[in-house]
DNA sequence: TTGTACGCGTTATCAG
DNA sequence: CTGATAACGCGTACAA
């Protein structure tokens, strides 16, 4: 069944050097300049603001700059202008696709604005964005969007000290270090409580994954559970990033361990709701009679499993683009934006609950 | 159904201008050593190799960092030695799992040695990968990655000119810009089909999304089954990015429109094969006797859906972390490495074909 | 419209 | 082990 590849071909440059950090003398504006006919400034000026280069000595340039292939140093820019065009990005993981929107979302709304996207993943660890950010400052970033209001004081500090917008995302607070675009955890998992118990459901169980966020919006569902009904909620965890299997492994846990049945499952994460489902099916159970699913997040793919998910919104594109407004204002110096913004969210009910 | 946040709170700094470059004059090395008691370049010196100065002053340095807050400044670094360590990442899309991935495994395999990703999203365009490229190199990355082996002309210039090790990932050639590591998407299409034909199915289809190495895959799938029993391939294309929606599109259209029964379909992506199998149940279609799926990626879910999916696996671990391995050998000085790695595919076998 | 002079905060080189 | 001094390539005054 298997069939690998042709394996490794040629080879080049057999010493063991390192690449050279440059062939020869690189291309700079001095050199443009000259060829130009020019000064450096001038060639500063065309690219920077045309319209204070005459026509002329502009087209000299131009041609210059095609013949000798001149790509302007960024590095030396930033260090003169004290504006490096660069935002550094923290997320505590890239493969995880509510993240990589969040990104991809922020990247849109700061796009056509000449800035550049430095992006690091903590792995849902304080300390290792602490040194993240530290490094990431070493760049001189023009701001910092941060996931989560959880830093290690230390973080804080530089970050403060950095004098830079700084943007906390997919959370809310009421002291933010700068800025802050999100919406409340603990709302939205009593919000859900709130609909389960109003669906009449009697039993209730949580699905959760290792994330910090993850656990406060299941334990404010727990408690609300509680107040509202007095019951108790079965809890099953992970330490890991949620994945299918999880949702699977739960289930039958759930099920063979716990004897939960006629009730409703509130899982941290979309997939691990269709983990449940796919693992309910199997079983020959009924969603949502015999086990109900809420998720969370609606991905691209709840609306289209089989029962489609029941699941909480977050508009992440409204999340990215709004961090993305924030910072641009702070930056290019437009009307002062808000220091928290709370975009709330939405539960979608379909068929799994 | 709807509950929102409580919107939008507190204001700051109701002036419009932007933020400050920076308020005071920011703490350089040459502020460290004056409190320490030494010069800058003793600093310098401190930070980069310690063991060339001496455990006093070492100390002294040391603690006026630590009152002073100084974060170093790592674009006059680059500036200065010529070496930014930064590596630019192409990728045709951040929210792809199967790019987020080669990422995320690329990361690792550079960690540790104090290298940063500067991040963009092509979206599958090669004009805007031009541009992309552009503006990247104007950052002096120490190497660059990209997702494929087609770019424009303009592009390659730029990047040979550019002078540093450069890898094309996720795809093979013979003539690569510099280093290439990936497999050959024609012999995966073709092993598929030989599987496809092999285990006996009879009618055959494709599923495709818009990537230009999903419809290689697609091509050469159908030749191979042309060649080896002469029958014609059902073609189901689409034109963005795969999701799970298009998926169960494509197995409405295939059998609605096309009479499609007792067959394989061989798709570009494992969502899409997802999407077919769960149309096909709720269809009450059985899989694999009424249709018989081929994914392609196998993703994290594939093993746990059911029936689980029948899919083209590659290592996309092995792919980040040699092409990591790859650069770290040009930029620091390690044994050359290979210019073209074909890593080749494995056809894993589940239930869906 | 164009040029001169200087500074941005490091590293590299050479001297002591 | 430590310190001057000169790049690094570009922006920002200010002057012409």
């Amino acid at each position: 069944m298997a069939k690998s590849g042709s394996g490794t071909q040629e080879r080049q440059k057999t010493d063991g050097t390192a690449a050279r950090p440059s062939g020869g003398r690189s291309v700079t504006m001095e050199t443009v300049g000259r060829l130009a006919g020019v000064s450096q400034v001038t060639v500063s000026r065309a690219l920077s603001d045309p319209s204070k280069v005459s026509p002329a000595t502009l087209e000299k340039i131009r041609q210059a700059i095609e013949t000798t292939g001149f790509v302007p140093n960024a590095l030396a820019g930033a260090l003169a202008s004290r504006r490096s065009k660069l935002i550094a990005a923290l997320v505590p993981s890239i493969t995880n696709i509510v993240y990589s929107w969040m990104i991809k979302a922020f990247t849109e709304g700061i796009s056509g604005h000449g800035y550049q996207i430095l992006l690091s993943e903590t792995g849902f660890d304080p300390a290792e964005e602490e040194k993240l950010i530290m490094t990431h400052l070493s760049r001189r970033p023009d701001a910092i969007l941060l996931t989560g209001i959880h830093h290690t004081s230390e973080a804080r500090r530089m970050l403060l000290a950095a004098g830079i917008p700084v943007v906390e995302l997919w959370d809310t607070t009421e002291s933010p270090i700068d800025l802050c675009v999100g919406f409340s955890h603990v709302e939205a998992g009593r919000a859900a409580a709130d609909f389960a118990v109003g669906a009449g459901y009697r039993n209730f169980a949580t699905v959760c994954a290792g994330d910090e966020r993850a656990t406060r919006r299941r334990d404010a569902f727990t408690r609300e559970v509680a107040r509202l009904c007095g019951k108790n909620t079965t809890a099953i965890n992970f330490e890991e990033i949620a994945r299918l299997s999880h949702g699977r492994d739960a289930m039958r846990r759930l099920i063979e361990d716990e004897g939960f049945r006629d009730g409703v499952i509130f899982c941290s994460s979309d997939i691990l709701a269709h983990g449940i489902i796919i693992e309910a099916n199997a079983r020959g159970l009924k969603i949502p009679e015999d086990v109900a699913v809420i998720g969370f997040g609606d991905q691209e793919f709840a609306a289209y499993v089989e029962p489609a998910i029941t699941t909480v919104r977050v508009d992440r594109t409204k999340l990215g683009h709004t961090a993305a407004a924030a910072i641009l204002a702070r930056c290019e110096g437009g009307p002062s934006p808000d220091r928290v913004t709370d975009l709330g969210f939405e539960i979608i009910r379909r068929k799994s609950a």
